[in-house]
DNA sequence: TGTATTTAATGAGTATGCTGACGATTAGTG
DNA sequence: CACTAATCGTCAGCATACTCATTAAATACA
């Protein structure tokens, strides 16, 4: 142990490293399974919202889904090119641009639930039920309690 | 339960996008621990590896490291070009371009050391020490499992 | 009222991270 | 030896993901 000709942890050990590499899995299986819908793990994720919460401003939607502006700016410009969306400046500031699903954006979320859940299910698969959930409890304790130290944190609920 | 006016389940809880929302923590935090170095998690990944493995090839330790050769190139071009690492041409195979830490990637891997433990230790800080040795293991555990699924699996080393 | 501050969205710049195509080079085969 | 395969690096194209600067609009305040 710390023999200097080695690093006191291998790289693939890091915290970090492993967390990169796991987000690079998920969406490459994210990807696979969805593949037909063409749609990327983040657009999912505003289009999910966005069916929760129509009429949201981007500057909203963005800090529920964990993106600053600029980021989903980008990417509501692709779902809206695809018409899966719409984006209306407000009535009453004509600052804020509201989004919406449309018909067919409202129903690729309906067709995709399925190769959605078999993704979601396949990133875990590895672990045992119970592992599963236990590693699912530690994730989130962990985006909760550090989502302060995100440079896109997520606002709390009050 | 299965309410058709919510999803089965919200989107902070999908798996996918816990890991999204972790990743971007961790690159922050390594941001945040790390500036004065000005060295992103992927930029000291390949020092490092390098450091263990001086001589390799740019396709090797982009598969060393879970990256594309085309992505390897690009941070492989940043590096180079601020003399932390060499990239010459291989005596015997005119099309593989061997890599070699400088003395200056040498140094900055030794004077990162403690602020990149500050940083993987605080991505875990807010579990216990028994939950952080459990977290640790199933993250690997699953990065091992479904390492092939990736888009640029780690070779298995046999 | 008029000015200063704040706010929403966008744009430029930089850095992953992927696919698919390409040129150069090497290795394998008849 | 000539022809084909495979391999290495690079490039173009696309999509996150961030910072900082800018523009337009709304709000706060003197």
């Amino acid at each position: 142990m710390e023999n200097p000709d080695n690093p006191p942890q291998a790289l693939p050990v890091l915290p970090g490293n492993l967390i990169r590499r796991l987000q690079q899995i998920a969406v490459a299986i994210f990807l696979e399974d969805t593949a037909k819908f063409g749609i990327t793990p983040v657009q999912y994720a505003a289009l999910r919202w966005l069916g929760n919460s129509p009429g949201i401003d981007q500057r909203t939607l963005a800090s529920q889904i964990g993106l600053d502006t600029s980021t989903l700016g980008g990417v509501v410009d692709r779902l809206e090119s695809r018409g899966l969306l719409v984006r209306q400046a407000s009535g009453t500031d004509r600052r804020v641009k509201q989004l919406a699903l449309t018909d067919a954006g409202q129903q690729l979320l309906v067709d995709m639930e399925p190769a959605l859940q078999a993704s979601q299910q396949r990133i875990l698969a590895p672990l045992s039920a119970k592992k599963q959930a236990l590693f699912l409890t530690m994730l989130a304790e962990l985006v909760d309690k550090n989502n302060v130290l995100s440079r896109a944190p997520i606002p709390s609920e009050d």
